[in-house]
DNA sequence: TTGTAAGCGTTATCAA
DNA sequence: TTGATAACGCTTACAA
């Protein structure tokens, strides 16, 4: 004890290169641990790591020893002696505080940091956009973190070399736009959804279902546009209004739509455009739901505050999340050594806009 | 060159009592690349470090060969020889996944995320509520961080001396309930928001303002009572309706309020609740805004599409959460060495909900 | 079941 | 301006 007394006081060493002091109180390490109980400094490592060749006893004393002194192994020294960091960085493709908040974003990050948390790594975060690639290469370069988990916007050539190269374990949330068929992936099954929506709609007595999206350049909008003409067919003309980002044009097409083409019902790809969608129906008295339905893709916290609440196709990003997040740690962890292709399941959830007949 | 191309291939070591495989490719160290040159790993290290005591010469020679053979320092090395990490943690009291997506969490982390970023560390994010504060402690006594950024929710007398014990730097998002007058915390400056909001109101011809509340029991519900308080002094009697969390009573109390207290404008402490306030009114055919006038805390992404738009006070959390980065990484390299409280400005966004007379 | 000793890839002290 | 050398605190093959 005397011995470690002396250890317990501050040093300081000289000022860093890039202006960080280095002042650190000296903990206890696991040489005191074995001093105080009398093993050796590996007989305490056995008995951190849960091996099982020791004697009951002994592993008694040190865990008494390691309570008493108040001893944490150092993360520090572990990560370099054994290899790993157990740390998962997730990438994301943030390029302004708006695309970051959105919904995906958030529940898939809570589970993630979940299944994470659970199996012993910590979660970092890292955006890609800030740096054009090149966080995401230097955390695996460094040999930061144990695997990663990309958006789907991040698979490029480059950085699948990369990761090959360096045999770092990814997952990609969200079907890729290329390789899709090569790499290990997760994402909602966004054709299903559609496939869900229109179904609905019918159910509820609509007959004349119109899509719509902002393009139909990404994964995503493809699947969907995919499972809107898949669930139509032999059953009515498909109609798609394709958008674009401004949603300015919605105010006439989707009148328009209504009137010349007998519309009865839209499905939206997105919460802000089945907003649009309602104002362009109120500014013309189209009643909602009576005389046309909505449905929107992804339940946005604020569908249910609609006028009227907004039925949705809930996309279940805490299941996505943690998938991508449960794949990843089998791949580190070398259970998973094939690829892999997941579709998340998505449901209805049934509120006033598309209520057709009486009330829900 | 021969002599690195030796240790290119794989090998594999056994698999580690937690199930976890070693399969490394060695990778170039420090020594291939002073070999190589023909100086000696210390001489490499001093320009990674940016070391000044070097030759131009030697350091081109090295500079030229780290690129060459692709040479990246490993972290795990340096993180034990210099007693650093370069990581800071961001603990999060997320109960639910909801809580977890809070508009005050996205565009704060997103701005934290930068400037740690910018700052050369990396940004780690831990669940306190997952593992009820464990996750936060482990994360110190193993020194996996170099800093942390704490949820006024997370500060507790056990934890504090855990940090003051490692020597961990930190710092506080939100003001604290308690020791607020000890820590550094920046906090959105609720008390003026109010004041503003009152102001604006008053401004546009509204004359009795009423605040409504989920309680009185957090700082900065406090904080906004109190701003309400103080800006109506003198003027008219103060309203306060507190609601709960569950808001139903909200249907019968804010009609009353307009016909018994004459009330003809109310400031919501957040979204939901202005929700609710919209809706009890529109029941009663009280028209927003021409007879009540009303404005919420928080610039929700959905406020815009309200109806009618909310006009909101904007809290800049992305100032928030920048100012906290800054101010811990100010600490971690002892540049701040006093406490700190910070308290982040607050705006009107004027929208349909309170303007009285005219148009925007 | 335990101990010895080498190694993980850097950084830092001290001497040259 | 550079090089030897000893840390940093842990893990693990190998020997006992």
């Amino acid at each position: 004890m005397i011995d470690l007394c002396k250890r317990l006081h501050i040093y300081f060493l000289d000022v860093y290169a890039n202006g960080c002091i280095k002042e650190e109180k000296m903990g206890v390490t696991i040489k005191d641990i074995a001093k105080q109980v009398g093993v050796s400094p590996s007989t305490v490592s056995r008995v951190i790591n849960g091996n099982q060749l020791i004697s009951e006893e002994t592993r008694n004393r040190i865990q008494k020893a390691m309570a008493e002194l108040n001893y944490h192994p150092n993360s520090r020294a572990r990560n370099l002696a054994n290899g790993r960091t157990n740390m998962i960085a997730l990438a994301i493709d943030a390029d302004d505080e708006n695309t970051f908040s959105n919904n995906f974003f958030n529940r898939s990050v809570y589970a993630i940091e979940k299944v994470v948390q659970n199996k012993g790594y910590n979660l970092l975060i890292t955006n890609d956009m800030d740096a054009a690639g090149s966080s995401i290469s230097s955390l695996v370069y460094e040999k930061r973190v144990d695997g990663l988990i990309l958006p789907s916007s991040s698979v490029r050539e480059g950085l699948l070399d990369l990761l090959a190269a360096e045999n770092c374990p990814y997952v990609v949330l969200g079907e890729p736009a290329i390789y899709s068929d090569l790499l290990t992936w997760v994402d909602v099954d966004n054709e299903k959804g559609s496939r869900m929506a229109v179904a609905h709609l019918q159910q509820q007595g609509y007959g004349r279902v119109v899509l719509v999206v902002e393009n139909t350049t990404t994964v995503f909008s493809c699947k969907r546009r995919d499972g809107y003409l898949k669930a139509l067919e032999g059953q009515q003309p498909p109609e798609v209004i394709e958008c674009g980002s401004d949603y300015s044009l919605l105010r006439s097409r989707i009148p328009e739509a209504v009137k010349e083409k007998g519309a009865d019902a839209f499905l939206c790809s997105n919460n802000v455009i089945a907003y649009h969608v309602m104002k362009a129906l109120k500014e013309k008295k189209i009643r909602i739901p009576e005389e046309v339905g909505i449905i929107t893709f992804d339940d946005h916290p604020f569908a249910a505050y609609m006028d009227p609440p907004l039925t949705a196709v809930d996309v279940d990003t805490y299941r996505l999340g943690k998938r991508a997040a449960e794949l990843l740690i089998g791949k580190i962890q070398k259970e998973i050594t094939d690829k892999r292709a997941e579709l998340i399941d998505t449901a209805v959830i049934f509120r006033e806009s598309s209520t057709k007949e009486g009330a829900i």
